[in-house]
DNA sequence: ATCCTACCCCTTGCATACTAGTGGGTCAAG
DNA sequence: CTTGACCCACTAGTATGCAAGGGGTAGGAT
């Protein structure tokens, strides 16, 4: 990986908030500087750079970063350093992969849910963020189309009543949202994502499992659409 | 929680090898104490007590009892302390859920994989296994059973490719196998797990990717039968 | 010119010390 | 005897310093 000891993190970002512990605060802003590709794949991060940045010592950033190769988000060498992980083909199919086997889970037993109540609950609250993914779309904001697509999946996980199947949702999704924000436009993904959303709730209208789960397969494949252009275009972030 | 100040630990246990980070050996001896019941669920870990076991400092110990707390086996409680986690009847039903769209995903995968070969050499392993699972039911050897139980789901996993997968089913099962390990006999377990399994594998070598699924999602729910039972008879474990 | 070696700097891993906050136990007052 | 306040012991969180090892660079030898 290259060297590049240069962190670009904003000084104001150095604003811990002092009723948090501070490890799980710096936890956070770097997850989302490296989700948002402010720390690019293969930097070097510096425990003593951060720690100075955030006017912290060592130890709650170490921590921080502890936890964030736990997510697979950053390597420790020992002795050598901190990188930023680069993306690879294996590891995005695994995320993938992950994340299908659980949303589609949600969806089937949000599908077969008997309880009518809960269903039309869902289906609500999902087709409202539809509508509002088509304002995004007409207006081209991608990145609140991004944000709203993240909405539909966390609000179809939270029905599942298992908190932990969000969380997990998540942070797999967000290996491949570290690509897809090298790219935000890519040609026709909004009417694409959006069918693809309205088929999804149709089917959990409809009450059937295999349908759901089938339209949200299909969905979660449509990442297959980037992965043929990314590498091509930003070898340097792969491995 | 109740306070039990009191650490069970062997001490020959701190044995520590030199040429591999503390904290991630230290993790290691943590969730295996916990999985195999000698910490009990609401008994507090004392950082400083840990550390003078092992021969440590507090440092490695407190790293590892923060990845501890990721994957759900410790609670930490700021300036009150750390406890190992009491089970509670959402939480398995989480992980079993969890661990069911994974195990799904990875027999559906390899039921309907195009390469014959892999099929197979999948089918052979796992029919070893349940060999060595029927002797190991004749002579009444539970932990053995267990093992191989694991080795099972573990070598299913591996046929994905997807390391990460094996190692959420490993996780999300171990929180199973820790109540599980109260009642290691349950009448009739070896003769329902054992068939079971071998609906898996049959199922796999047709190459149907549906009784596949429905065979370990079957497999998964037989859980419930310890969950009918264990909550009445160790209430103090629970919350 | 090229290769090899020694050194130095920088990295993470670990140890130790200090801070702040919680809970319990004790003692005094009602 | 009860109740309340205060104090102390112990907790996790953070700071700092030291140890061990890898890598690049400079300089000397070939």
């Amino acid at each position: 990986m290259a060297k590049q000891p240069l962190i670009i993190m904003r000084p104001e970002s150095k604003g811990l908030s002092y009723d948090r512990p501070a490890a799980s605060q710096i936890f956070g802003f770097i997850r989302d500087a490296i989700i948002s590709m402010e720390l690019l794949p293969g930097q070097m991060i510096s425990e003593t750079a951060l720690a100075q940045q955030f006017g912290v010592s060592r130890t709650p950033v170490r921590e921080a970063l502890i936890q964030l190769s736990n997510i697979g988000f950053v390597e420790v060498l020992p002795q050598r350093g901190t990188y930023v992980s680069k993306f690879s083909m294996e590891k995005i199919l695994e995320a993938r992969f992950i994340r299908e086997a659980l949303e589609v889970a949600v969806v089937t037993q949000l599908a077969t849910n008997p309880d009518e109540a809960v269903r039309s609950e869902a289906v609500d609250a999902c087709e409202k963020i539809i509508a509002d993914q088509k304002t995004a779309a007409a207006d081209d904001d991608a990145l609140a189309f991004q944000n709203l697509d993240d909405n539909f999946h966390q609000t179809l996980a939270g029905f599942t009543q298992y908190p932990r199947v969000a969380t997990f949702i998540e942070a797999e999704k967000a290996h491949m949202d570290r690509v897809r924000n090298l790219s935000l436009h890519v040609s026709g993904q909004y009417k694409r994502v959006l069918s693809q959303h309205s088929a999804i709730i149709k089917a959990i209208k409809a009450g059937s499992a295999e349908k759901s789960a089938a339209a949200m397969s299909v969905h979660l494949k449509d990442v297959y659409n980037i992965l043929e252009v990314i590498p091509q275009e930003h070898p340097e972030y792969f491995v």
